[in-house]
DNA sequence: ACCTGAACACCGTTCAAGT
DNA sequence: ACCTGAACACCGTTCAAGT
């Protein structure tokens, strides 16, 4: 009877886009950006490189949809008691998700203004009218909080790509810190007197500052 | 005589990584991001595609030195009036470099704090000191600049990319209004309500205006 | 020391042929 | 309708061989 129970077989489910952008962010989030290979793809999925065409376009739309389904998930709902509050939990949300995807980073400050990344200014947007932003002002106010966010998202992308899979978060900021202290004192002033604070940095606490200041900067009626 | 005179021959000059990495921003700039490639650098350089490795160490440096070549000649002098002044005319030195040269966007957004970004953050932080800004606050002050500046970046390559050459800003912003417009008026209203905005859109204006909100933000005393 | 260019180990994508 | 996998047209990079 044991070999005729019905257990699930991925191999032979049979080939959809979803299973593709499934496996795709899979490969995505173990081997990064670099390891997403139609010829890997095609291996985990058990097929030929020439069968995902069938239900993809390409790289790019593949890369697209994998990019969707992880921001699809951040759920964006307008519920906060203030709107910047609810603006912080928007930003950080996408935050978590872009830490736990490296590669959505990239793939968010490549591409344009694209379904996700609409939904996003949208919301933004709702909470920038609801926080009282005179008309002429709100497109602004929610362009600047995106390119703020997709600058970090970027950044944050890079510098995942940039260490060694090994190191960690203290380690790599330590070094950083390190690196910056040994710079030239006439030319880098500034960045010597900010080094030490690396140390003690958190990368989300910051991004969360960095909103805050911009929610400052749109609400200070001149 | 005239078979004598000596005319520069570009092709006879000695290879150096000085005309490599000029060669490079030509072929980035005309061709686009997808068009360098060692073989037609190569045969721009009327060399084989190897020679170019004994000058450079692989495609990535090739791309950092095009990048450093271009954001270096963005002359970063602090001397204007007020701080928010050299802080908006480093910026827009920036913003014209890139809107220039596209693929500088791509890179910066995809590179980490390298020689030619640190420079900047440090401009920048010495303008945030210069602002009055306390102590623990400079560094999130400067952070917010160059993310926000970075984030641009990335998005204005974006759009190069998308846009198919012949297209001129105004026939793209122009789309995008329309595109908006037809959005669903109960998914996207505020999208929706700022699509016309597009329409009478300056990139520029609008990415000054971002700083300008970003520096209020700074200054705002609580 | 510096250059050459064939060769290697990959890519994304296509397409005739199968079921 | 959907899948297969060999083949095409590229890449970046290496390296023996040249000068």
């Amino acid at each position: 009877m044991a070999t005729r129970t019905r257990r699930p077989d991925r191999r032979q489910e049979p080939l959809s886009r979803e299973r593709i952008v499934t496996t795709a962010v899979e490969l995505l989030d173990t081997v990064g950006e670099g390891g997403l290979t139609f010829r890997a793809l095609a291996e985990r999925l058990a097929t030929g490189p020439g069968a995902i065409y069938w239900h993809v376009t390409g790289k790019a739309e593949l890369l697209g949809a994998a990019t969707d389904a992880v921001i699809g998930a951040t759920a964006v709902k307008d519920a906060a008691a203030t709107p910047q509050e609810t603006i912080r939990a928007l930003a950080l949300g996408l935050f978590d998700s872009i830490d736990a995807h490296p590669w959505v980073g990239t793939q968010l400050a490549r591409s344009p203004s694209q379904p996700p990344m609409l939904q996003v200014f949208e919301s933004l947007g709702r909470q920038v009218q609801a926080l009282g932003v005179p008309d002429e002002a709100q497109f602004t106010a929610a362009s600047a909080l995106l390119n703020y966010i997709l600058g970090v998202a970027g950044q944050n992308a890079a510098n995942a790509r940039t260490v060694r899979p090994g190191t960690d978060r203290t380690e790599f900021l330590d070094a950083t810190a390190t690196a910056w202290e040994e710079l030239d004192p006439d030319r880098y002033p500034f960045t010597r007197h900010v080094a030490d604070r690396l140390r003690r940095h958190d990368d989300r606490a910051e991004f969360a500052a960095g909103i805050d200041l911009i929610l400052a900067g749109i609400t200070a009626r001149p």
